[in-house]
DNA sequence: TTCTATTTGCAAATCATTTGCAATAAGGGG
DNA sequence: CCCCTTATTGCAAATGATTTGCAAATAGAA
């Protein structure tokens, strides 16, 4: 378990959550959570659409209200395509991927540097509220044999 | 003096550099790098564009180009564009930037963690030829007052 | 200056994501 | 359990960034 805690919630839970925020609990939504649950990595709204029987846009309209009311967190790789994790009950999600740039694949990352760098950083130029997004790259152990 | 340290290069260095890659050294991209070179903050295809007077296509095209050939550094602040600044000779580029989350205002920041996470990182998942991607969101002096 | 391979401009194509709108479904009230 | 109001869906079209095909323009070598 030296790897991302990943919440096995189960889908009442789930659905209570969102009850609790006054929405609707609809077939689609309750789709997109399942998957997500079943993933412990990010996924494209494309992927996510796959693997449902609903509008793509209806995907995206979703993924937004699910994000807004935390209960997925958005992550971006820098490929043009933002990606999709579903978050524990009192997860920030805060955490970071390392992603092979040959085959993408993604490994969770726990640690981070120093709350330290952030906050001088912060001090420094007198911002605040200050957060960051941190994302590794590099060649995976079956990439690296090409 | 503080602030990220930006190459004042001039014109001709750059169309050295140009020539060195065996390109052509044509109106368009000198422009570019001019534009570039008077920016110490990452710019836009489309505000590259705007102090131009050339097809939009042929910046992205060129900036491309110039990606390649390191002469510049593309950055990715999440919002779906992305942002382009000169790099120097000998130059990685590699540096962050903190950006404000209400204005866009951008800071350069030269610190960055140890190499150390990285290192381990890299080691513990048997990862290769591992960088980074991180930058900084907050709000700036300016946006706090609101 | 001439010739050829590059590069440009323009328009159209892509790709991810969003939006307008009429049709449909969720969940409270009777 | 049915009805009604309102949120939500599907579908198609719009958006915004970026790329691409192609014929016309041009940089640089001969």
């Amino acid at each position: 378990m030296a790897t991302h805690t990943h919440p096995r919630q189960n889908l009442s839970d789930l659905t209570a959550r969102l009850r609790q925020h006054a929405q609707r609990i609809t077939g689609p939504r309750q789709l997109i959570l399942e998957v997500l649950r079943r993933e412990d990595h990010p996924l494209t709204a494309r992927q996510i659409h796959g693997q449902l029987d609903c509008d793509l846009a209806t995907v995206y309209r979703s993924l937004r209200l699910l994000e807004e009311m935390a209960m997925v967190k958005r992550f971006d790789f820098g490929d043009g395509t933002a990606r999709f994790e579903l978050l524990g009950q009192n997860d920030d999600g805060h955490h970071h991927h390392l992603v092979c740039r040959e085959c993408s694949t993604v490994v969770e990352i726990g640690e981070c540097f120093s709350g330290n760098l952030e906050q001088r950083i912060a001090r420094e130029h007198g911002f605040a509220d200050v957060s960051h997004r941190l994302e590794f790259f590099g060649l995976c152990p079956d990439c690296q044999t090409t």
